[in-house]
DNA sequence: TTGAAAGCGTTACCAA
DNA sequence: TTGGTAACGCTTTCAA
């Protein structure tokens, strides 16, 4: 069933239909109701690849995220939310899931795959394997929007403000007396990780607080990672008195591990989280986070990556700022680590 | 930059191109060598729309979710496995997330919206808001798969087994000793919580439980929706000694309700979850539950709509089977409320 | 083995 | 306001 097709149908031609199926206002609307007739009556759906290739248009956008792992339900509420910024300003979203970990190219071949598919710009929120790509698109005049990515000067990025929320959970933490302040860091080969852990650094010089490597474990940012990092963090002579994680799913894997040694977050130990998911609320003990949320960045993403698309680089570079979420994890620490810690 | 251009510049014609981009067998060496390098040297990707009318095939398909509500990573799951299954056997993914909640009709629109990109085949992963599509579609031969829906004949439909995980859960809860065993189900609306709840009356049955009406709550299949969900079970005036859930963030939820009010999972009362994300394993108590495992389910739909796409309906109905997993989350009745539930 | 040319389904220009 | 027709970029027959 075609626009041909159609047009036979209804007595008119092609371009009549084409005009019908595009609410062209010039149509005589006696003809517009019989054509419209014959559409609904076979149930006829325009061919996009033939509208696009005659439009020179496709109206679709590219979205590549990591590929999810261990259940993180970050990366899904960045699908949908982009999807659905996306859908409402009349796109189409191709999305990819990038295999970051084993394979930093294959982000180049995602973008390939899209590109072929004429997408008319891409976000690339895999928050870590995206330096070659950048190096190679930013000049070539394709609308490309990234987040939180470690170039400077013509690529679009939103800029991710770590800084604000690990301030607060830094001073938080030191106002509770802590000094011994330990990190769970993800990989850092991913340069998101690496972001975060200057941030912090930089955090804790800002709130005077001494940083000290020993109290770092880098591990995976998952569920299993977040277990066994703290199981190195609490095999140390000394282990720190506050932890905080690179991510919830981590912060979770954690507390599984102080469970397991009979302490508790938030008494024995304070443990901070990073992004706030849902989950967060519902941890034992409540989970005192960083504020990170997937749907606000899509959404920038997608607008961003929009006005880039239309010409308008408005307000090109944006800032996603991190935010403190007290809950219930910290605390003051316990006498007995307190004691220990100034004889350093 | 198309394929006349990358024609004139190796100084042939445009069909020999083409050969050498599909790999047609026949085409000179040299030639071959010569096109390449003129491809590789302009970056020359062939467009995607024009292949496909060319073709007549897009080598796409169609995955429609729920969409994902309080941070739920089952469907991220699927998507993920389902997407993967895709790649492998040379097919791209379209996404649509279904409102299913607010508006049925909805996923009629992700329907069309896929079929005017000439989508060879559709699955419908959602869960229980299909039967409308089912009806429509199973008779007009487009390939369509759907999972655990409620219609029995022509449509392409993965069955998924409840009862076999139920079973054994209940199984195990009887053995325990408990009696009055409640049931935090999810909407009713849901097809497939009407399916479960059915199989969860079937699993008490055949273990010979009497199953009490009065110890059932309806309620969202979210953290939130669990948390009310066991508050208004433990509100009646004999709460149940065991409870199982429509899903693991249900049981989440039900878990934080319990510790509000002093009580722990599998040592106070019994809790099963469902889904067996990856998530169950580290919460406190590890949670014992049903695995409903997204990957795999994901997986089997793709291989059933392959094969319908390919007119080879092979073994066009298949089954999951849902599974016991055994953690810390239940236990023995205490013996304070065994006491009080033979007066009954 | 290669090239010319006719499609694929649609849009958009130009005439009428 | 309508219709004829040339694109859009590619594939695929048919001849050579």
């Amino acid at each position: 069933m075609n626009i041909g097709e159609i047009a036979s149908r209804a007595g008119v031609s092609r371009a009549t239909v084409s005009r019908v199926i595009n609410d062209v206002a010039t149509v005589d609307p006696k003809l517009v109701r019989r054509v419209k007739a014959v559409i609904n009556e076979v149930g006829y759906r325009p061919n996009f690849q033939a509208q696009a290739l005659a439009r020179g248009r496709t109206h679709t956008v590219g979205l590549i995220v990591s590929e999810i792992s261990g259940g993180n339900p970050f990366f899904a509420e960045i699908i949908l939310h982009f999807e659905r910024a996306a859908l409402e300003n009349g796109y189409e979203v191709l999305i990819s899931f990038a295999d970051t970990e084993t394979n930093p190219d294959h982000v180049v071949t995602c973008v390939n795959r899209m590109r072929e598919r004429q997408v008319e710009g891409i976000a690339v929120l895999t928050f870590g394997m995206e330096e070659a790509l950048a190096k190679k698109y930013q000049t070539m005049g394709f609308p490309m929007v990234f987040a939180g990515a470690l170039f400077g000067t013509r690529a679009l990025n939103i800029r991710i403000n770590y800084l604000s929320g690990l301030r607060e959970a830094v001073k938080h933490l030191a106002e509770f007396g802590h000094t011994r302040i330990g990190y769970l860091s993800g990989r850092l080969f991913w340069s998101s990780m690496r972001t975060r852990y200057e941030a912090l650094r930089k955090a804790m010089k800002l709130a005077g607080v001494v940083f000290d490597k020993d109290l770092v474990a880098e591990c995976d940012h998952t569920l299993e990672g977040g277990a066994q990092g703290m199981a190195r963090l609490l095999s140390l002579p000394k282990p720190p008195t506050a932890v905080l994680c690179c991510n919830d799913m981590a912060a979770i894997g954690a507390i599984k591990t102080l469970r397991a040694r009979n302490l508790e977050a938030g008494r024995d130990i304070s443990l901070v989280g990073f992004d706030d998911l849902p989950l967060a609320a519902y941890t034992q003990p409540p989970l005192t986070t960083i504020r990170f949320a997937p749907s606000e960045l899509a959404k920038m993403a997608f607008e961003v990556l929009l006005d880039a698309i239309q010409g308008k680089s408005r307000k090109t570079n944006r800032e996603y700022k991190t935010q403190f979420i007290l809950r219930e994890s910290t605390g003051a620490p316990r006498v007995k680590l307190r004691k220990t810690s100034p004889r350093q």
